[in-house]
DNA sequence: TTCCTGACTTTAC
DNA sequence: AGTAAAGCCAGGA
């Protein structure tokens, strides 16, 4: 099980309608680094990881690296119930979604 | 192995 | 409110 993996749990446990943000899922598996849950996203982008429930803590979407163009991202949330602001950013008050505090391999099979 | 980089976040100016 | 710099730590060259 790499970091990796234990980010893509996570984000897999991200039910529809919901987002959440990088640093909260860096925290719910126990780093601070939320540079790095990005960046499994990223390697993981071609995958069935549902990378478009993840946002900024601002709300805002990836810029351009989403796994299709972020008009595809913010298409996807529209789909699910997330609306935006007229900022074009996902109300987090209303569809943020909290991991947990470090439950680590609780529910991660080997 | 070392150095650089990175889908971020937060504090400070 | 907007811009700049620091912090975090593993993957890729």
């Amino acid at each position: 099980m790499t970091f990796f993996q234990r980010v893509w749990q996570s984000t897999a446990k991200i039910p529809q309608g919901r987002v959440t943000t990088y640093g909260d899922i860096a925290r719910s598996i126990g780093t601070r680094d939320a540079r790095r849950v990005g960046h499994a996203l990223h390697a993981n982008r071609n995958n069935q990881v549902p990378c478009h429930r993840v946002v900024f803590g601002d709300g805002s979407l990836a810029p351009g690296y989403a796994f299709g163009g972020p008009r595809v991202q913010k298409n996807k949330l529209l789909s699910e119930g997330v609306s935006f602001k007229s900022d074009g950013k996902v109300d987090l008050s209303q569809f943020f979604f909290h991991l947990g505090d470090f439950e680590q391999s609780k529910d991660i099979p080997d």
